[in-house]
DNA sequence: TCATTAAAGTTAT
DNA sequence: ATAACTTTAATGA
């Protein structure tokens, strides 16, 4: 979890309840309060010229979103929409900012958690310029699976759709469906009643 | 090779 | 039931 829920409240957050595909806030909003899950997970997506779906990235409950934006005065280039129900505290920018001159091991938190997602951009950005299809799925993959104490092999379920691995790859669902099969081929992955194994 | 289109089967709501 | 997801196959860039 970034910010301890406590301290939140303590300082005036809010609740807020979305359903699924829910919008938390739109593309070309201005950024003006900190968010964090407390339940449920969330999606940042763009959709380009033809309508095609880009996910930038997946979140989930203790995330916050979209907070590097508060940092800076320009409006948002995503969308955040709500993948399950979900529960997200809501804090004002200003009470965020008084958070963080109170709490500098919180502004400290803060920085660490924009690392991660600048890491998760720089491994995914690399991945979309590769043109090998098999090279992105695994790539996407290897980071979800970083994050588990077992390294076995086939040990990890992929917690995506392939629409969703698609939509993260910039792949069609179709090339995805069929990359993970020769994966399978080539016992790279395990398919389990439709659930990838890695 | 991969995207696109279409069609059909499967799962979740 | 209906929508969302998965799969296969044909075709074209």
């Amino acid at each position: 979890m970034v910010i301890d829920e406590e301290i939140l409240y303590q300082m005036g957050a809010t609740i807020e309840n979305y359903n699924v595909s829910d919008f938390i806030f739109c593309e070309n909003n201005i950024p003006s309060y900190y968010y964090q899950i407390a339940v449920g997970e969330v999606k940042l997506n763009n959709y380009n010229e033809e309508g095609k779906e880009i996910i930038q990235t997946i979140l989930e409950s203790g995330e916050s979103i979209g907070e590097s934006l508060l940092f800076m005065d320009k409006p948002y280039p995503i969308n955040a929409v709500a993948l399950t129900a979900c529960v997200i505290i809501k804090l004002s920018k200003s009470s965020f900012f008084l958070l963080l001159k109170k709490y500098p091991e919180i502004s400290l938190d803060m920085n660490r958690c924009i690392s991660q997602s600048l890491y998760f951009k720089f491994i995914m950005t690399q991945n979309i310029c590769s043109q090998n299809p098999v090279s992105k799925l695994k790539t996407l993959m290897d980071y979800l699976k970083s994050f588990e104490i077992e390294k076995s092999p086939f040990s990890f379920q992929i917690p995506l759709t392939r629409q969703q691995m698609a939509s993260l790859t910039g792949l069609c669902v179709e090339t995805t469906i069929r990359t993970i099969k020769a994966m399978e081929r080539n016992n790279m992955v395990k398919i389990c009643n439709r659930k990838i194994l890695y």
